[in-house]
DNA sequence: CGGGCGGCCTGGAGGC
DNA sequence: TGCCTCCAGGCCGCCC
């Protein structure tokens, strides 16, 4: 379950094994990905091209090509970039394979096809679907209280899916939903509109340290989450409350982390310690 | 129009 | 061991 860290991770991966890589040739074995897979624009935007560069916009990885092309790519759920000789047999869910002009393969493997790839002239991406309209980076320089604040000021959603909605903020999803307000102790619950701004600062401190602090131990891995060389996330050790039900609150060292459903996802906090 | 939620998917876990 | 059900959750799109 990739978010920020996870995104961040294979980014940093990519941009390194990609740049200067030319697409010889591009297989799609399978397009039935989220929003099917547009093998046009696919061809015209990295088939021959060179990748110098690999950026990453919220939960989506944007590779740069020659020419003024852009891959982009989410990891959906289970999405994971493989990188392997061309020797490698196939595997049931590599769905698309990028031949590179090193004799590795690029593949995009996702078992649940939750995934998305697409291909646009560099000109477009304000404007791509899929990006108009996020929010502000957790981990740039206009994630800010005050911000912040004047967003959620007419919300009556509690604080957990406030943060979680990324027209407001991009790549927090429910693990570091969850562990970023257990260390600001703010209960999940709270309503968004009603945090003053001395929470906000405390919490936005939170979730910049926790981001960060993920990526330094290559993400979190709890059951499909892979970097590019296939390792597992080790920061999945220091989580402080996510799927830690009936375990003692590592913060106060009083409470028990506790499980509860919010729209939906499971949500875990210290009765203690977030009010 | 803000926001809740259904649906997309498969594999792994747990129950019997 | 095998089948069946449930659950995981990012996020668009629908609908209230």
């Amino acid at each position: 379950m990739p978010e920020l860290p996870e995104v961040e991770t294979v980014r940093r991966q990519l941009d390194e094994r990609l740049r200067g890589r030319r697409v010889e040739a591009l297989r799609i074995r399978d397009s039935r990905l989220r929003f099917g897979l547009d093998e046009t624009a696919l061809s015209r935007h990295v088939r021959g091209k060179t990748a110098f560069s690999v950026r990453r916009r919220a939960k989506y990885l944007l590779v740069e090509f020659s020419g003024g092309g852009v891959l982009l790519a989410h990891l959906g759920m289970t999405g994971r970039f493989t990188l392997q000789r061309r020797s490698t047999p196939l595997g049931k869910h590599d769905h698309v394979v990028f031949e590179l002009d090193d004799g590795d393969d690029l593949r995009f493997n996702d078992p649940r096809r939750f995934g998305v790839l697409d291909a646009f002239p560099r000109d477009r991406e304000p404007s791509h679907k899929l990006l108009a309209h996020l929010g502000v980076e957790p981990l740039g320089p206009e994630f800010s209280a005050e911000l912040m604040r004047g967003m959620a000021r007419t919300s009556k959603r509690p604080i957990k899916n406030f943060l979680m909605d990324a027209t407001k903020v991009v790549g927090v999803g429910n693990i570091y939903a969850s562990e970023s307000l257990h260390l600001a102790g703010i209960h999940p619950k709270r309503l968004a509109g009603r945090l003053s701004g001395e929470s906000w600062r405390r919490l936005i401190d939170r979730i910049r340290f926790v981001l960060e602090d993920a990526i330094e131990n290559g993400g979190t891995t709890l059951r499909d989450f892979m970097s590019l060389e296939g390792r597992a996330g080790d920061y999945s050790g220091s989580l402080r409350v996510y799927g830690k039900a009936g375990a003692r609150c590592g913060v106060c060292d009083a409470g028990t982390i506790r499980r509860i459903v919010m729209t939906g996802r499971s949500t875990f906090y210290c009765p203690k310690c977030q009010r």
